[in-house]
DNA sequence: GATTGGCACACGAAC
DNA sequence: TGTGCCAATC
């Protein structure tokens, strides 16, 4: 019936045009009559697949609807929805982010402390480990037993209490209605491993796989795709030397060994670079070469002979911020659009220094990465409200709109709790005053009339919602509480309002957002299209990206490579690696001699990533400079 | 049982 | 710099 089709894999270094030849691959095939419902492109960020599409639209002059592309975790969650009843989830779940996850597996390991022997309940499990312990195990595509064995043998007495925490979590998930981000690919790949109709229907469906940035996929998508694609023609690319999210637990041997799992596979090499002038390259190629894991590739650019990256290390980090900024207008000054310029970061905190001294200047920016729009108390609140709209089971989200309230606390919410879920329709319940609380009457009045106004309005109208909310109780609230900054916070929620106005629906609003923050961004650059902004953002966030010129800060040991990175400083010059690599025409390395933030000053030194290049291959910037 | 204030601690990247 | 936790107070 279907054929085996061929699988293609490959491997090239950066600017060599893999997500270009990807793009005209989806192109071809839907100029060759493909159908779209047929083609499964995965890409990095969601954004991306959007702008892939654009493209594909460009050179085929129309984009035919149907095409799946996406990040794995918004196809699986597309998945997972049309299929909930199966997974035991309703189609509106809840997907956490890693807050909710953080207070829900907290919230577990406190109920099993309850129930263990009075002995035993001062268990002290460090913060984070069990967040990373149950992400990590996860998405290596291992049970909880074999990875604590085999990865992290010296916590093996734990296990029964990781077990048990693991339990109660997923039970909490499911009655909450909720997926977290590693299920939304752990019980995709599960629900098509063990449902042979689901799994042969999507076999049949995607006859053309196409993956993006290979090298970052973990063990879990790489079996995805090997399953999904048993039939299917596959297309990967990727570059082992930009393997950068090993903290996601991605896997470079997953492209080092593609060829061996699809024995019919072609692997092609490119070191054709398209992108940077041969100087900036070389330096890139210098730096990877200290790594002994990578496989070796020299790439050769086509381009001209340009200028040599330069050196700049500043007396402190101010100072290195000022020279950032002074060398953005220099370049402005000469022509450039700020928005062929970028400033790229180890950590988002190292922009701050920078951020301040554009204010000063008034420089227009945008910043990609470290995005804490999210987490902030505001956008939280907010988002409670609405995604308490969307799944009435999200025991989070009721818990911190119930505590926003005057006279209710943990244990009045606690009681509230439990009758609440004990109706098939918690939010008709208490809008319909069918429960109530032993106190805080107050509270929890004006908590019902928001409730109410809020189930009458349309649904899909999110920037409606928002005003209803802050027209509430809530808006008062809000001023109470941030007296000093009220006016930047009600900014921040109309710039979710004016997101909002750009989907269909809240399931949307609220699922896009999840699965990729940036967007918030988007209708900045949108609103007024012409205007230019400079660029901030995390090396991570600018996976896939390029700029005429790239000024790369923060390279001092103990920054980047971060002192938690030196166990695995491969990484961390990989990073380095897409760093420079991101710059088509001028490079700029900046370090600090003194450094000068939170308590005390440090003197850290320059990166190793500095010191271990060869001095010919730049030129260095002295301190009077400017 | 809710709220407030003080103290300790960490501080990395993101679907 | 802010956030989370705990103990004292309302
Ligand atoms: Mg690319």
């Amino acid at each position: 019936m279907t054929h085996r089709g061929s699988a293609l894999l490959g491997i090239a270094g950066p600017g060599s045009g893999k997500t270009r030849a990807l793009t005209f691959r989806v192109a071809n095939l839907l100029q060759e009559n493909v159908r779209p419902e047929n083609i499964l492109l995965v890409t990095f960020t969601n954004k991306a697949a959007e702008e892939m599409k654009t493209r594909v639209k460009e050179i085929i002059g129309s984009l035919p609807p149907g095409l799946w592309a996406g990040t794995f975790h918004s196809i699986g969650a597309r998945i997972l929805r049309r299929h909930a009843s199966l997974v035991n989830r309703g189609p509106n779940f809840s997907i956490l982010d890693e807050d909710d996850r953080g207070a829900m597996i907290k919230s577990s390991l406190a109920a099993l402390k309850l129930k263990l022997p009075a002995k035993d309940q001062n268990l002290f499990i460090k913060k984070g480990l069990l967040r990373t312990i149950l992400s990590s195990a996860r998405n290596s595509a291992l049970d909880l037993e074999d990875y604590v064995y085999t990865r992290l043998p010296e916590l093996s007495h734990y296990l029964p209490v990781f077990k048990q925490v693991e339990e109660i979590y997923e039970e909490k998930k499911r009655l909450a209605n909720a997926f977290d981000f590693d299920d939304l690919l752990s019980v995709w790949l599960k629900l098509l491993q063990e449902n042979k109709q689901i799994r042969q229907r999507y076999q049949e469906q995607f006859q053309h796989i196409l993956v993006d940035e290979y090298q970052d996929t973990n063990a879990i998508q790489d079996q995805l795709v090997l399953l999904l694609g048993e039939n299917s023609s596959i297309c990967l690319v990727g570059d082992d030397a930009q393997s950068i999210y090993s903290f996601r637990c991605a896997e470079i041997g997953n492209i080092l060994t593609f060829s061996q799992k699809r024995p019919d596979c072609t692997v092609v090499k490119l070191v054709q670079n398209y992108r940077s002038v041969p100087e900036i390259l070389e330096l890139a190629n210098y730096s990877i070469s200290n790594n002994r894991q990578q496989i070796p590739k020299e790439l050769f650019t086509v381009r001209a002979p340009g200028e040599k990256p330069y050196i700049y290390i500043a007396s402190d980090n101010f100072k290195e911020a000022q020279f950032i900024v002074h060398k953005v207008l220099e370049l402005y000054d000469e022509g450039q659009s700020l928005s062929d310029i970028a400033v790229l970061y180890r950590s988002s905190y190292l922009a701050q220094d920078v951020e301040l001294e554009l204010l000063k200047k008034n420089i227009p920016y945008m910043t990609f990465g470290g995005l804490k729009f999210l987490q902030r108390a505001h956008i939280k609140d907010i988002l409670a409200w609405l995604k308490i709209l969307e799944n009435p089971l999200d025991e989070i989200s009721w818990q911190r709109v119930i505590l926003m309230h005057e006279g209710l606390g943990t244990a009045t919410f606690q009681q509230l709790w439990q009758k609440m879920r004990s109706y098939p329709q918690p939010l008709q319940a208490v809008t319909g005053e069918q429960i109530s609380p032993p106190r805080g009457l107050k509270g929890w009045k004006s908590l019902v009339g928001t409730l109410r106004q809020l189930e009458d309005a349309d649904r899909e109208n999110v920037p409606w919602l928002i005003q209803i909310i802050l027209e509430s109780h809530y808006g008062k609230y809000l001023k109470e509480k941030y007296p000093d900054d009220f006016a930047e916070r009600i900014m921040g929620i109309e710039r979710l309002a004016a997101y909002g106005s750009r989907c269909a629906s809240l399931r949307e609003f609220l699922e896009s957002l999840i699965l990729e923050e940036a967007l918030i961004m988007e209708d900045l650059k949108e609103e007024n299209p012409e205007k230019e902004y400079l660029t901030l953002s995390t090396i991570h966030s600018a996976k896939g990206k390029e700029w005429k010129t790239v000024l790369l800060i923060g390279l001092n040991e103990g920054r980047f490579p971060t002192s938690q990175g030196i166990k695995n400083i491969e990484e961390e010059r990989r990073l380095f690696y897409v760093a420079a690599t991101r710059a088509k025409d001028y490079l700029y390395l900046t370090s600090s001699r003194e450094e000068y933030r939170g308590w005390g000053s440090y003197l850290s030194g320059p990166s190793s990533f500095i010191r271990e290049l060869p001095p010919h291959c730049y030129q260095v910037i002295f301190e009077d400079y400017f």
